[in-house]
Formats: structure tokens, C-alpha cells, sequence
RNA sequence: CGGGGCAUAGCUCAGCCUGGUAGAGCACCUGCUUUGGGAGCAGGGGGUCUGGAGUUCGAAUCCCCAUGCCCCGACCA
């Protein structure tokens, strides 16, 4: 891609309404437009951030065997009143009237919409376990939206839903999120600690959030140190194994958010050198939630006896949307944001600092075409802005790599590579700069 | 929903108190000079001053009513 042709624009200025750092760097970067409060259209370097998030969600639900539904984001009030929700939700459901005066509702979550479709198609004890789960857009009329994209009303979410025939076999679905959720969040990027949450009337241990630490976070949290440093397990994870010891490995250590915080067990359990207080960002929860919609939406199979059972349900969200700000907010410095390589919007910029001058031209374009048949994700800056401008602009919407090539550097045959994290540079000729960095994006996209 | 604040050019803001027909910086357009870490000079385009209703010869400015947005609180993926 070329800039020229790309819809980029940015601010040099920080717009006076967004006070966190992630929501002022995607405002500046051109990656939002705030349409209305807590509702915002995303602009071309935002949406292709949005799309990778989405991609490695999807990609990582279905390796742990969900099959992905889309639903309709208009929902019929009479799927709520089956569970008892339309009455009780309250008035963060967005309700709609159509012509015909029937009711309706724009989506604010997904239960009892999957629930129907589940009970539906599924008659057999033999046709379980199952997890759906979907990707869409939901709507949640917040009191008081903010922090942008980290707390609008509309916001892109990922909700799987397991159905089980016993709570043994839920808690076997269970673990499968578990473990596909810390593969997900760290192939973004990001060191998500798996933390205890409220589990509501239903009680029982089975209640994470998956916290990332981040200054401005919106809660307090605690853990031990070493959850900081958690193995991830690896791609060739089976599924159908026993799950068991990586949750256990993971959840043995203390780790609470506030409300869930016992500070004394924490001063018993965990070393003092090895406690740490924190700031965290809610990018996940997954929960289990029983008979809770299956029970008074009818969601029964036929087990092995003939005998009716009411599914075991769980259900497991992701922020996507919110995670686009998460990520910045863990991932920025003063000069803007710093992608990490899996989620960046391109992975490489190539820097024509004389655009018009036939030489650096030809070297621009050689490497966007060598680097994009490599499968690297290329911009080319061929505007007529000055250096400075440029290197502005790429170091605030955060491309990984930068390659600076400049007339006088084209006489020598050199350009210069730059990385966006540390900002070490290096002078190597067009060939070198090309395998260079082709070798560290292939290298960062294979973290996990 | 309670409390507070703001609304003037794409962005950041001045002008409002004390009414006289709209400004600056950045961005944008033209030209010249410049060109390796947010250049300089000259010229230029762009505004229903959030909306409505009043007071007045005259309203961005004063009065009233709406609306939108932001902040604090309660709420929250």
C-alpha cells in the first residue's frame, strides 16, 4: 500500500474529549471517528488492527474445536422473555419498536439467541459436547460510555457458548477455553493473567477474567509474580486431552481482582517479593453458568437412558473491540503507539524521504513489491511531507519496522533500518534491510 | 440518573465580562526557497459562531429553552 492512496488522517493535536492514552493515540493515529457518544466509525488503520485481533480470536477458537455462527444483531424481545431477561435486563438493552409495533432489541449479548438455535438442532446426548461462538457487533446503552474504544456502547465482541450433558464434561469445555484463551492473548501480544472472578448465584471456582496489566487500568489487582511469566502452551496442544494441568499450573497462584481481593490470604500465600499490585484491563471472562438459559429456555437432550437432561452451558467472552485500545494502552511511549508485530496494521514502512526522485523511487517500490510477495504487510510513505513529518507519523501509529531510504543513502547503496521498539538503526544495503526484516516478522509471528 | 464543565475553521484555542457584522497557531491550496528527525517567505480558500426563541437599530457576545459532548459518582465486556 501506498500512503498516497491510503485514508490516513492524522492529528497532530490530541482532541480535547479523550482522556485516556490509547483513546487520544487511536483519535491522533486516524484510527477512529467518534460518531456519537460511546459509538465510533473505524477508519482504515484502525479496522485492519481490528481484523488481525478478530483473525487470531477466530483462529485460536477454532483450534480448540468451536464452530463459529453469525446471528443477527436485531433480536426479538420474545426470545428474552423465554429466559426472563427482557424484563430484568434493564436499561442498558437498546429496545426497538418495529412498523408493526412488534418488539425488538439490538443484541447487548448472545445467550438466548444461541441457546434457541442450540435446543433446536440438538437432540442427542451423542451430539455433545458442542461450543459455539460468534463474532459480532453488540450494543450495550452504557450510563456513561468513555476511554473510546475501551468502554463504548457498541463494541465488536467474541461470546462462545459450550453445551454439555454433565458439569464433569463442562468443566472439560471449560479448561479448552482456558487454554485457548492464553494462547490468544499472548499471540497478540499481550500477558494476560487468568484471575478468580464473582461467579454470581451459581458459585463454584469455574470464573476467570483475563486481566492485563496496564497503568490506566480500570480495576485493582493482585497476583504473584510469577503468573507474570506463565508458560503458554504451545500449538500442538491436544484438545481432547486432559486439561487439567495447565489450568491447575495456572490457577494455583493467587491472583483477585479487587473485588474478589483477600488480602490477608494474599500476605499468606504469596511472598512478599513476589506480590504484585497492579493496574489491570478486563480483556476476557469466561464462566460457567449451569442451567441458568438452558433450564427456562428448554435446551434438553435425550441422554443414554432416555431420560430428558438439561444442558450444562458456559459461556466465554473476548473483547475485541476493547482489546484494540488494551493493546495501545499497554503498548505505547511518548512519540505514539508501538504494535505488537501479530496486530499491527502494517508491519513495515517504507520511508521515501524525495518522493519524485527516480532513484529512491525505484528502490520504494522494489521493496514494497519484493516485501509484499514475501507476505509482509507494507505502506509506503510517498508523500511529499518533510522527513520529519514522516518519521512523526510512522512512530505514531506504531509500524514495527521502518526502512529510510533517502537519495543521498541510494548513491551508496544503503538504507536504513529502524525498529519501532528500542529504536535501533542500522545502515545495510536494500537486499540486507529486505531479509532483515522479513526475518524478524516472521520470527515475532510465530511467538506461540 | 445525581453533581460539575464545555460547545467559535479539519485539530488546538482566543474573542464573550463591557453588543457594532469573526481571529490566531497547526492543517489545507498556489508560488518561490528549502529538503535525513513535525522548515521559511509570500499569497489564498474554508465558519448556519450547536439549535430554537427573545431583548436590541444591531447578538458569537445579553436573557430563556432545547440538544450534543466531556469530567466526577453509581454501573460495566
Amino acid at each position: 500500500m501506498y500512503l498516497t492512496r491510503f485514508f490516513l488522517p492524522v492529528l497532530r493535536e490530541t482532541p480535547k474529549e479523550a482522556e485516556i492514552v490509547s483513546h487520544q493515540l487511536m483519535l491522533r493515529a486516524g484510527m477512529i471517528k467518534q460518531s456519537a457518544a460511546g459509538i465510533y466509525s473505524w477508519l482504515p488503520l484502525g479496522l485492519k488492527v481490528l481484523k488481525k485481533i478478530e483473525q487470531i480470536v477466530r483462529d485460536e477458537q477454532n483450534r480448540a474445536g468451536a464452530v463459529e455462527v453469525m446471528m443477527p444483531t436485531i433480536q426479538s424481545a420474545d426470545l428474552w422473555r423465554e429466559s426472563g431477561r427482557y424484563e430484568a435486563y434493564g436499561k442498558e438493552m437498546l429496545r426497538i419498536t418495529d412498523r408493526q409495533e412488534r418488539d425488538l432489541l439490538f443484541g447487548p449479548t448472545a445467550e438466548e439467541a444461541i441457546t434457541s438455535i442450540f435446543r433446536d438442532g440438538v437432540k442427542s446426548y451423542k451430539d455433545l459436547p458442542k461450543n459455539l461462538y460468534n463474532i459480532q457487533w453488540k450494543f450495550r446503552d452504557e450510563i456513561r460510555p468513555r476511554f473510546g474504544v475501551m468502554r463504548g456502547r457498541e463494541f465488536l465482541m467474541k461470546d462462545a457458548y459450550s453445551f454439555d450433558l454433565t458439569k464433569e464434561a463442562a468443566r472439560a469445555s471449560y479448561q479448552r477455553m482456558f487454554v485457548a484463551y492464553l494462547r490468544t492473548f499472548a499471540r497478540l501480544g499481550l500477558r494476560a493473567i487468568p484471575m478468580k472472578a464473582d461467579t454470581g448465584p451459581i458459585g463454584g471456582d469455574l470464573s476467570h477474567e483475563f486481566i492485563i496489566l496496564a497503568e490506566t487500568g480500570e480495576s485493582e489487582v493482585f497476583c504473584h509474580r510469577d503468573l507474570l511469566e506463565g508458560a503458554i502452551p504451545s500449538a500442538d496442544t491436544n484438545f481432547e486431552d486432559d486439561l487439567s494441568p495447565i489450568m491447575d499450573a495456572w490457577t494455583s497462584k493467587y491472583a483477585a481482582t479487587e473485588d474478589m481481593h483477600d488480602a490477608d490470604r494474599f500476605k499468606k500465600e504469596v511472598p512478599e517479593d513476589a506480590r504484585v499490585s497492579a493496574r489491570g484491563i478486563e480483556v476476557g471472562h469466561i464462566f460457567f453458568f449451569g442451567t441458568k438459559y438452558s433450564e427456562p429456555m428448554g435446551c434438553r437432550v435425550q441422554g443414554p437412558d432416555g431420560q430428558m437432561v438439561t444442558l450444562q452451558m458456559g459461556s466465554y467472552g473476548v473483547g475485541v473491540s476493547r482489546l484494540v485500545g488494551a493493546i495501545i494502552e499497554a503498548s505505547h511511549d511518548d512519540g505514539g503507539i508501538i504494535w505488537p508485530v501479530p496486530v499491527a496494521p502494517f508491519e513495515v514502512a517504507v520511508i521515501n524521504l524525495k518522493a519524485g526522485d527516480e532513484a529512491t523511487d525505484a528502490v520504494c517500490a522494489d521493496l514494497h513489491d519484493r516485501l509484499q510477495a514475501a507476505g509482509i504487510d507494507v505502506l509506503v510513505d510517498d508523500s511529499n511531507e518533510r522527513a520529519g513529518g514522516k518519521f512523526a507519523t510512522m512512530e505514531l501509529i506504531g509500524i514495527p519496522y521502518q526502512i529510510v531510504v533517502g537519495p543521498k543513502g541510494v548513491k551508496s547503496n544503503e538504507v536504513e533500518v529502524k525498529a519501532r521498539i528500542g529504536g535501533d538503526r542500522e545502515t545495510m544495503a536494500p537486499e540486507a534491510a529486505l531479509a532483515h526484516v522479513v526475518e524478524e516478522i516472521n520470527r515475532a509471528r510465530v511467538l506461540v
